[in-house]
DNA sequence: AATGATTTGCAATATTGTTGCAATATTTTT
DNA sequence: AAAAATATTGCAACAATATTGCAAATCATT
C-alpha cells in the first residue's frame, strides 16, 4: 500500500512529517527505534513530532511496538490486517545480538500457553534473541 | 537463601546497598523497576549506586530483565539455578494491566518455536499482558 | 589494625521524554 | 478557489532518566 493511502485508511491527515517517517519503516529491514527516525529521516522532524507521529501510528494499528531490555521501544510496520485498538501482530520478534538488527518474523506466530488458573491473557509478545540468518558466515 | 550468601556465591562484596536492594527483591512480589528501588529502599542509595548495582546483580545472574514497551527494564529474582553470564529463567512474565504488577511464571516454561532456517536462537522472552488473578474480581 | 581492592556518593554532563502554546499546514466548507 | 474550521508542527521550557570521572568511604585480606 502507498504511504498517503496508509494514512488516509486510518483516518490520519496526510503530512510530510508523517510520510517521511512512514517512508523510513517502509525502507528498514528490520524494526527502529526513536532514535533512528530522529537521525535518518530525510527532512529535519522535531524531536516532539517523532514521539507524538509513532503513538498516533501505533494508536492506529499503523505500526506496533516491540519490548526491550534496554530502555527503548522497537516499532514495526503492522500487516494490514491491524486497525486502531485492535493489533493482529503476534508474531515472532528476533534480536540480533550480532548486528543488532530486529526483525519481524511475521511467519512465526507466538505460540498459545497455558497459564495458572485466574491469569486472563489479553495479548503475548515472544522476543528472541540469537544470531541473525545475514550474521551467520 | 540469605542474603549474604547470595552476594557471597556470586562472589561479590556483601555491602549495606547490595544487601538492602536485595532485601527488596525478596520482600516484593512482582518485578521490580529501577525508579522502584530508589524509591522503596529503607536506607538513602544514590540513584548512580542503584544503576550499577543492577547491573551488577545482573551480570552475576542474581536477577534477571524483563524487557517491557515503556522505557523502563524490569528485574525480577533468578532461580538459584542462574550463574554469572548464562541465565536459566526461561519463565512466562505476566504483566498485569489492571494492577500494573509483574510476575514470573515460574512453573511456565517458554515453549520452543521453531524459526526460519539460518536463525540461531539463544535466548527467548515471553511476555503475556492480561488481567492477574488478584484482580479478577 | 594495617593494607589493598572494591564500592559508593557527589558533581557535572548527556540523553531522553513531556507539556503548553503560537505558528503553520491540512481538511472541510462555502 | 478562497475562507473557515480543524489538526499538526516546532519551539521553548522543563522534567526525568542515564552516564562518567574521581575522591572518600567501605569492605576483604593479611
Ligand atoms: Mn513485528
Ligand atoms: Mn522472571
Ligand atoms: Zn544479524
Ligand atoms: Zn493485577
Amino acid at each position: 500500500m502507498q504511504k498517503e493511502a496508509v494514512l488516509k485508511k486510518a483516518g490520519l491527515s496526510v503530512t510530510e512529517s508523517r510520510k517521511t517517517i512512514l517512508e523510513l519503516f517502509f525502507a528498514s529491514e528490520g524494526a527502529l527505534a526513536h532514535a533512528d527516525i530522529e537521525k535518518h529521516s530525510s527532512i529535519n522532524i522535531d524531536r516532539v513530532t517523532v514521539y507524538r507521529t509513532l503513538q498516533t501510528f501505533v494508536e492506529s494499528g499503523i505500526i506496533h511496538q516491540i519490548p526491550t531490555t534496554d530502555n527503548t521501544i522497537l516499532y514495526a510496520l503492522c500487516k494490514d490486517s491491524c486497525e486502531a485498538g485492535h493489533h493482529q501482530d503476534e508474531h515472532v520478534h528476533f534480536i540480533c545480538v550480532s548486528c543488532n538488527k530486529t526483525n519481524c518474523l511475521d511467519d512465526v506466530m507466538v505460540p498459545m500457553v497455558k497459564l495458572p488458573k485466574g491469569f486472563l491473557p489479553i495479548q503475548t509478545a515472544m522476543i528472541v534473541k540469537g544470531t541473525c540468518i545475514d550474521c551467520r558466515n
